[in-house]
DNA sequence: CAAAATGTTAAGTAATTGTTAAATATTTTA
DNA sequence: TAAAATATTTAACAATTACTTAACATTTTG
């Protein structure tokens, strides 16, 4: 069977691991348990999942607290967490999301849903990890993997918050990113002032002229062929 | 066949109802109907319909007042209600647009009429709906997420309020907007003076001419073709 | 023609962005 | 690990652009 992603599920009551992983694995994920936080986030180290489903009630360090755990490592910034919830509490309201949860599911757990849910997250992610493929436009090729920029084949040098702009602007050439939009993609849910966009943007003016980069006055930039 | 959208008809008129019902029926939408308003109301709130069409003239309650007690209830904001008015019936168009009406067809109906203007404004619902899906009209294209303007294939710059102006306007051709509902669209509960969105129209005619956006004395503007 | 509504201007006001340099953070290097 | 080098953010202010208003002109309508 082909190789549909890599789980780890974390909590404390073993007949929940029993039914998450017999229901997953039927679907053709690699899945690892963990009865606790902390060897969660032991295996978490090695194992390199692509999703964590995260009981949020558990004893000692709760779902939470793991969650913050492991997005305080920037290393597992693009890893999925799926929290468990016991009662349906409103969506925006949930603990977990500010903690960095991607999802969650309530219980008691449906199958289907498990399923379909796990799918669909996961079929997400790919879409955006194939987005993170060197862009080639007119006589600026960036690649991310490599945090490499040539402009007309020569290398120039972008500090990082600067290359994710740049990249993030050049994902979609001539749409007009919102100064929300590049905040929740490059800071994420850091709060920074009022000008240090303009400051990002100035400097990769700087480097690569003018012509690329335009102010929509009110809205935000767009990169512009 | 494929549902293509949900119709309630409302009319004292026996005949008119009928007539309606096997045009639309014929064209594959879902139609239920209703002789007077209060029934209307009722049926409104379980069959959910995409567009109401609603004879002004009707006994005890008229059109009129069904569609301020339709557009009164802020679950129906995306409703379309189209209203059958007699031919020289002006002041009750006047009246249907500040009760809430998208568009009117008068009587005589003619059957090819009636449902290439149904369809025509059931399709460009769906398109508003889906997104800021770009708006082509004749040569002029308009592209929110890009906030980008071409008329016949050059670039034109219109800042952010004269943009969703004409944005708006292009969403519906021939609808007239109101200046309440121009207003509330762009400026939403901000206080402006009585000749701010003339100054805006102004601004938008001197970029594209003046042979799109029509002034409706009384009521508001609207983007022609 | 009178009333009402809209058109037109230019000027004033407000809002947004640009630009620095200096203050903090972070990462690298020795 | 401390110093050095880089990177990032902030803050103050300048510059630019957008928006609104107000006064008056013009058009439309009954």
């Amino acid at each position: 069977m082909i190789d549909k992603g890599r789980l780890l599920l974390v909590d404390d009551e073993e007949d929940i691991l029993e039914f998450l992983s017999y229901n997953l694995i039927k679907e053709g994920y690699k899945i690892k348990t963990a009865n606790n936080g902390k060897s969660a986030l032991k295996i978490l180290e090695k194992f390199n999942p692509d999703l964590i489903i995260l009981d949020v009630m558990m004893p000692e360090m709760d779902g939470i607290e793991v969650c913050e755990n492991i997005r305080e490592n920037e290393k597992n910034d693009d890893v999925l967490i799926l929290f468990l919830t016991a009662r349906s509490e409103d969506y925006s309201e949930l603990a977990g999301f500010s903690a960095g949860a991607d999802d969650y599911i309530t219980k008691p757990i449906k199958p289907k849903l498990l399923v379909s849910r796990v799918n669909a997250i996961l079929k997400r992610k790919r879409k955006t990890n194939e987005t993170n493929s060197p862009i080639h436009i007119g006589e600026i090729n960036i690649n991310k993997s490599k945090h490499k920029l040539l402009y007309s084949g020569k290398e120039i040098y972008l500090a990082r918050k600067e290359f994710n702009l740049l990249y993030l602007l050049m994902t979609i050439p001539g749409k007009v990113f919102t100064r929300e939009e590049i905040i929740t993609s490059i800071w994420k849910d850091a709060i920074v002032g009022d000008r240090t966009i303009d400051v990002h943007i100035r400097k990769i003016r700087e480097k690569i002229g003018n012509n690329h980069i335009k102010t929509v006055k009110g809205i935000g930039y767009k990169f512009d062929i």
